[in-house]
Formats: C-alpha cells, sequence, structure tokens
DNA sequence: AAAACGGGGGC
DNA sequence: GCCCCAGTTTT
C-alpha cells in the first residue's frame, strides 16, 4: 500500500468535503468594494445575517465615495444585524475615506495595504485577496483555525500560526476554495462547542479528534 | 497571549 | 433568558 504524502492526504480529504459542500469549494469573484465591504459585515456574523445587511448597505452606499460620505447613525442603522456595528460603522466610514485619499479610490491588492486599513485583520484581508483578486491565498477563520487542529493537520494556537501551517500541507490550488467548504463544515458538522457531530461526519476516519476527541478549539 | 468589545437570532 | 457566532483591537 502507497504511502500517502501530507498533500495527497489533505487533497483527499478535502475532496470529500468539496463533494459533500457542492459548490462551496469554488471561488467566485466580486467586485472589491463590495467583497470588502461584506467581508468586514461579516465578522463573527451568520452568513444570513451578512447577505441582508450587505445588501441594504450596498442599497445605500454603492460604492467607496457614497460610504466615506455616510452618517454614522444612518450606517450604523443598517447595520444591525451584524456584530459590532458600533466598532464597524466608523472603522468602515474612515476606512472609505482612507481608500479615497490614499489608494485612488481603489481597494488596495496588497496584505500590508489592507492590514493598514481600520477594522480589517488577517482574516478579511486573506478574504479580499481571495474573493475581489483571485490570489492564492488562504483565509483562516475560527472554523478552519478549529478544524484543521482536530483533524491533525496542524498543532497550532493563533490563527496566523493555522494559516503559515496550511501553506505547507495543503496543496496550493486548494488554498483559496478552503474557506468557504470549511466554513460550511464548520457550522453544520464540525461545531464549536463541546459536541461536535462526529457520527454523521464524513471525515472520521480521517479526524484525530473524532478519535480521541479532546477540549473543543475555538 | 489574553481580554475587551458587544448585539441579534435561535432555542 | 441563555448561548452562540466568517474577528479586530487593545492591554
Amino acid at each position: 500500500m502507497a504511502i500517502l504524502t501530507a498533500h495527497e492526504r489533505v487533497r483527499t480529504v478535502m475532496d470529500v468535503l468539496a463533494a459533500t459542500y457542492r459548490g462551496r469549494g469554488s471561488v467566485e469573484l466580486g467586485e472589491p468594494y463590495r467583497v470588502l465591504v461584506s467581508t468586514v459585515i461579516s465578522q463573527r456574523t451568520r452568513e444570513e445575517q451578512t447577505t441582508a445587511v450587505s445588501k441594504r448597505v450596498f442599497a445605500h452606499y454603492p460604492d467607496i465615495a457614497t460610504l466615506a460620505a455616510a452618517q454614522e447613525s444612518e450606517l450604523l442603522g443598517l447595520l444591525i444585524g451584524s456584530e459590532y456595528r458600533e466598532a464597524k460603522a466608523p472603522r468602515l466610514i474612515s476606512m472609505a475615506k482612507i481608500l479615497l485619499e490614499k489608494h485612488g479610490g481603489q481597494v488596495p491588492d496588497d496584505i500590508d495595504a489592507l492590514l493598514a486599513l481600520p477594522g480589517i485583520g488577517r482574516k478579511t484581508a486573506n478574504c479580499v485577496l481571495i474573493y475581489a483578486f483571485n490570489r492564492e491565498a488562504i483565509c483562516v477563520d475560527t472554523h478552519l483555525h478549529k478544524i484543521a487542529n482536530r483533524l491533525g493537520w496542524v498543532s497550532t494556537k493563533t490563527p496566523e500560526q493555522t494559516e503559515k501551517a496550511l501553506k505547507i500541507v495543503m496543496p496550493r490550488d486548494l488554498w483559496a476554495g478552503s474557506n468557504r467548504l470549511f466554513l460550511q463544515h464548520g457550522r453544520a458538522i464540525c461545531l464549536s462547542s463541546a459536541l461536535p457531530l462526529c457520527s454523521r461526519c464524513p471525515l472520521q476516519t480521517w479526524c484525530t479528534y473524532a478519535q480521541e476527541p479532546t477540549a473543543p478549539q475555538r
């Protein structure tokens, strides 16, 4: 029996995920402004809420210039349903102003420029690189961090360490699509709580957590 | 590295 | 009422 490389093992598991969550493994590109803003809205926020809130926000502020000129109180109202909206509202407006003043009204496609924007951390910056600019990046959210550790692919404390470790273990062509795939799996099966639904999980045979559950990782 | 931030929806 | 959730920033 052939010995599988780490890349081959990871690919096998992600093929199963892609088959389980049809369509979730492919990357659909969007307009950079919309990707950036909807990704900020999505921070700590469920997908359904994100969709509804984003729709409202874009109806009022269709581009960077209109967002930069927004009244904070109005934006705050539109953001109801998105977590931490009181922090997000002023940051989104100041972000839009910075994009106008320092980036020629464009969303930068550079990780460091993105990280320098208010309210943009590593997770959001990588999401923008992936969904706005089709770059090969890994967007590590709580689900990917948790599941990569449970599967035994990495053994890391922070999302940044996970990103670095995954770039070694995961074949490059799977990086970008891993985001949606693991999000879907994390909210359906591999729950953050102490009781992930391992008995229903298609990855059991490859998973160290399913074989020996330990404290949940978030 | 850990704590603070902070609120809507589902049960 | 209680618990959970596509993070970022500050200590």
